[in-house]
DNA sequence: ACAGAAGCTTA
DNA sequence: GTAAGCTTCTGTT
């Protein structure tokens, strides 16, 4: 080997594994004998040897060998005998394939390495360092993180199943650490599946940061002490000898006695008769016949033996696709991109369902072409787009952007349609692909952005243009961190939420796509690839992003062209004008503003839950006498049922124990003390991974605030969710929850006002039903629970036993989740008979909520959906099922939505509202946040007093003028500096 | 890398 | 018994 050549080192027992997870299992021949992992060897083998030589200015191996493990122990086991102990025998039909896949390697005239004692790691490091000092570059065929270390200037790695390139950079990004510290990165984080112990606690998050600020392991080992936090330090001084153990058995051998020289690996070109004759008994068709014609061996060779088996290959070659005519086929004449007219204008005695029809057959007709869409490119065809636009009255729009996260997103480009079929794209900052160290440079023939939204915006402004979008708040907020204030618009997304809401498909792009249109649109993922492989939109070629972004503006024309009408014929046009497009805008700047949230208190918390629960998980260790992974339900349920043999257990719908909190406080009542440290030690490690810890890589860095976002047709019954960061689930119910409110402030000389609507749902209830006594208690703004607890138990309210009061709080709320007497028996641990004896003499007590209850199942069976007092419709198809608990399951739902959904509508109508009403009261409180029946605001100290009057009466009075409700609404609001307080 | 189960947080 | 979203573990792709 001399300098400028090239050695591949293919990681075989790397191969084997994944090759085997990543095939459909059952591949077998015919004789039976399972080969999936050889023919994924042997495909991955050949692309490997193809690619390599088909690339211009790839890498072209001179030298390539195939590295195995000789068996399970080596050298690591006498340093450590646990050394991969945990891991299992591999699949039974996994263990034939070993041999044959050496045979493969062999056959494919490639040298297959391995020797006792040792790991094909250390092997591959061996020949990494011979060929190094040969002057020679290396490249491995892996994606394992141990081999990581080896990564150098002369040596990269390559991971063939992601076709991507593993040099120093992509070692730094992924773990944040340079190769040479990859050892020491993996000393302090162990590895669970080969059983390496790490120091536990350490991720590699924290090693990396570790790592940073010492250097090295020796001298973080040595200077431990000197790390503030208390739990991480106190891990590291106590685990120094396992840290030093994890770092021999990571580090690999690279003075491994070969008997084998690199100048055994040239590659020759592969023997096509040999291979081709391993392929044919393997019986891989399709390699088989690619072999052949690659090597252009004899035809007659390998025909000769192969016509049964390449007959059978070609019997469905031709026939692809033949078997699905395309869906929507055009008749012929019918022009490719022929531009129909979006609006049509009504005839007088056009019905709404007439105009539904009509639109239906526009949208319809004319099929989606992805290649007869526009890229627009420079000034003056822009110009002449939103002259269209202007003149159609109408346009789609489709945004492309960096980031799924609009408050970060930056423009890529726009798409726009202004009539089915008639679309096009307009790219502002798309760069060439694989831009290593700069990014890429920005390609040419793009309008700079700053020119095509001066161009723009008047459009996207303009009153007489009505702009439709898929899922429009995403593009709302992009557009309003660059000066645009789109209006008026309308979104498809919406519009099918009112219509459809509870049907069993979705409101996104490709389920309406398919619904309405038969067309499935081109996948993002299509066009930018998926997983670590995947790039980023600006990365996409032009051409292929015109086709995929001007599609989905068609799509979204074609779809508003279908489904507007139908709002109309539905009666549903003043829920989706009142209740669901006025909230876009709205939501739109909640989420920009963001609420602030203090890292500090965060982090000082984390830092106590950590604490807590460490001692608390020595403690569990102590009692089971083993050092499980605690939060594994199956290692836990085994050990307390199985091993321990607590009483009562119960089994999962998997057959797994089940180790619910429930169950768990159930043996802690009976005085067993583990279950109690369990259920607190998972409240601890909850709190600590889903808030503490999580909260702070949610705050924006150019805000410093947190920017939730709310998703607007995402529930069935009309509520709002909340995502990334969900915060709708903050912790409240208990002393240690609580603490992470006091994170969310508000800024310096401001204050949180929060109010809420209390009892919502019941109240809405009482107005529904038409219940005299709860409304006459409402009235009189009584306890509801004990109004009720008295009516059904004759006990007087005064001094009635607290055990009562929440016996009828139970049943108050079972209502409105739709009782069973299962669900109450549960809640109450009481009897089923019980439970089915209160449910009875509450009925009795209150028949109008019984005929409520019957009324709405009725209604949801004649119609397929219940309403809202504001007219949302919710559908519930499984309604008439003949199964009988899926039926009572959706009969349940529906008498819940039309109480949680008419409480959802009510604090729409006030949000849609506030906005207004504290700009003529003249403050300057803003809404931040949404928890259902809860509002938060941020506003300037000064303005409290003045604010929760507004808000309060802006709240209660939300139903009016749509409904006069016979039940007040009330609202608590309290003002205070975080969240906790002002709750 | 992803999907589902289990578990836990909220209204 | 209703409605959500997130994290961890586990097994599969």
């Amino acid at each position: 080997m001399k300098k400028g050549d090239h050695l591949f080192l293919v990681d075989g027992s790397g191969y084997i594994f994944r090759a085997y997870h990543a095939l459909p299992p059952l591949t077998r021949k015919s004789d039976g004998l399972p080969v999936g992992a050889v023919s994924g060897f042997c495909n991955m083998l050949w692309k490997l040897m193809l690619d390599a030589r088909n690339t211009d200015v790839g890498i072209v191996p001179t030298h390539f060998a195939v590295i195995f493990d000789y068996s399970s122990k080596t050298f690591r086991n006498d340093l450590y005998p646990e050394y991969k102990a945990n891991r299992s025998a591999p699949p039974e039909d996994l263990i034939p394939q070993f041999g044959l896949i050496r045979q493969a390697t062999r056959a494919f005239n490639l040298p297959c390495i391995e020797m006792e004692g040792f790991e094909a790691d250390d092997l591959i490091a061996t020949y990494c360092r011979l060929a190094c000092e040969a002057g020679g570059d290396t490249t491995i065929i892996s994606s394992d993180k141990d081999l990581m270390q080896l990564v150098g200037d002369t040596v990269g790695m390559y991971d063939p199943m992601k076709d991507r390139q593993i040099g120093i950079p992509e070692v730094i990004e992924k773990w944040g650490v340079p190769p040479e510290k990859m050892v020491d990165l993996q000393a302090l984080t162990g590895d669970s599946v080969d059983n390496v112990p790490g120091v536990p606690g350490i991720g590699p998050k924290t090693a990396a940061q570790l790592l940073e600020q010492f250097g090295d392991l020796d001298t973080l080992l040595a200077r431990a002490g000197e790390i503030k936090q208390d739990k991480r330090r106190e891990s590291i001084i106590a685990n120094t000898d396992k840290a030093r153990i994890s770092r021999q058995l990571v580090t690999l051998k690279n003075d491994v006695p070969v008997a084998e020289g690199l100048d055994d690996f040239v590659l020759h070109a592969p023997d096509g008769p040999k291979l081709i004759g391993f392929l044919k008994t393997m019986e891989f068709t399709s390699l088989t016949r690619r072999v052949a014609e690659a090597t252009s061996t004899e035809a007659g060779d390998v025909q000769a033996v192969a016509v049964a088996v390449e007959r059978a290959d070609n019997a469905h070659g031709p026939d692809v696709g033949a078997g699905a005519p395309a869906r929507g086929a055009v008749e012929p004449g019918q022009a490719n991109g022929a531009a129909l007219s979006a609006t049509d204008a009504p005839k007088q005695g056009d019905t709404p369902s007439l105009l539904s029809a009509l639109r239906l057959e526009r949208a319809t007709t004319g099929k989606i072409d992805t290649a007869a869409y526009h890229c627009i490119r420079d000034i003056e065809t822009l110009k002449a787009w939103v002259a269209e636009a202007r003149e159609a009255g109408i346009a789609a729009f489709d945004v492309r952007a960096t980031s799924s996260d609009p408050m970060q997103a930056e423009l890529i480009g726009m798409a726009i349609a202004t009539a089915p079929g008639r679309a096009g794209y307009v790219p502002f900052a798309h760069k060439s692909g694989n831009g290593d160290l700069l990014g890429g440079g920005t390609l040419e023939n793009q309008i700079p952005l700053r020119e095509a939204l001066a161009v723009l915006k008047p459009l996207l402004e303009d009153k007489s243009v009505l702009k439709i979008a898929q899922n429009l708040k995403y593009d709302l907020v992009i557009m309003s961190r660059y000066g645009i204030d789109v209006a008026p618009f309308d979104d498809t997304m919406l519009i099918s939420y009112v219509l459809d809401a509870g049907t069993p498909h979705g409101h996104g792009m490709d389920a309406l796509a398919e619904k309405w249109l038969g067309h499935t649109p081109l996948q993002l993922k299509d066009v930018t690839g998926s997983g670590k492989s995947s790039v980023g939109f600006d990365q996409v070629d032009i051409d292929r992003a015109t086709a995929h972004a001007a599609e989905d503006a068609d799509v979204t024309l074609r779809l508003w062209l279908v489904l507007k009408p139908r709002l109309a014929a539905k009666g549903l046009v003043s829920v989706y004008e009142r209740l669901e497009r006025p909230l876009v805008p709205v939501l739109a700047r909640m989420e920009q503003r963001g609420i602030s949230v203090d890292r500090q208190i965060l982090s000082r918390l984390s830092g106590e839950l950590a604490q807590g629960a460490a001692r608390l998980e020595e403690e569990i260790y102590q009692l089971i006498g083993e050092r499980i992974n605690i939060g594994s339900p199956k290692q836990l349920g085994d050990i307390l049922f199985g091993r321990m043999g607590l009483p009562g257990g119960s089994k999962t719908k998997t057959g797994q124990w089940s180790t619910s909190a429930q169950l768990l406080e159930d043996l802690a009542a009976e005085g067993h003390e583990l279950p109690r440290k369990i259920v607190d030690w998972r409240q601890l490690t909850k709190l600590k991974s889903t808030y503490t810890d999580a909260l702070p890589g949610f705050v924006n860095p150019d805000s410093k605030r947190v920017h939730t976002s709310y998703a607007l047709a995402a529930t069935t019954t009309g509520r709002l969710s909340s995502s990334d960061p969900n915060l709708q689930n903050i912790p409240v119910r208990t002393a240690e929850g609580r603490k992470i409110r006091t994170a969310f402030i508000a800024d310096k000389g401001n204050k949180l006002v929060s109010a809420d609507y209390s009892q919502i749902e019941l109240r809405v209830l009482a107005h529904v039903a038409e219940i005299p006594q709860l409304r006459q208690a409402f009235a009189d703004g009584a306890d509801i629970h004990a109004i009720t607890a008295s009516e059904m138990f004759n006990v007087p309210v005064e001094g009635m036993p607290s055990e009562i009061r929440r016996r009828a709080k139970a049943i108050n709320f079972g209502i409105i989740y739709g009782i069973s007497a299962f669900g109450l028996a549960n809640q109450l641990s009481i009897p089923r008979e019980e439970a089915s004896n209160y449910i009875k003499k509450y009925f009795e007590r209150f028949p109008g909520i019984r005929d409520y209850i019957e009324e709405t199942k009725a209604y949801a069976r004649e119609h397929g959906f219940v309403e809202t007092i504001f007219g949302r419709r919710i559908h519930y198809p499984d309604i008439r099922s003949s199964n009988p608990s899926l039926r009572a399951f959706n009969e349940r739902a529906s008498i819940n939505a039309r109480l949680q959904g008419t409480a959802a509508d009510i604090i729409r109508r006030a949000m849609v509202r506030m906005e207004e009403a504290l700009d003529e009261a003249k403050l300057s409180a803003r809404m931040l946040l949404q928890v259902h029946d809860e509002l938060i605001f941020e506003t300037v100290e000064g303005e409290v007093e003045a604010t929760i009057p507004v808000v309060r009466h802006v709240m209660e009075n939300a139903a009016m003028p749509a409904v006069s409700m016979s039940v007040p609404l009330h609202v608590d609001a309290r003002a205070a500096n975080n969240w906790d307080e002002a709750h």
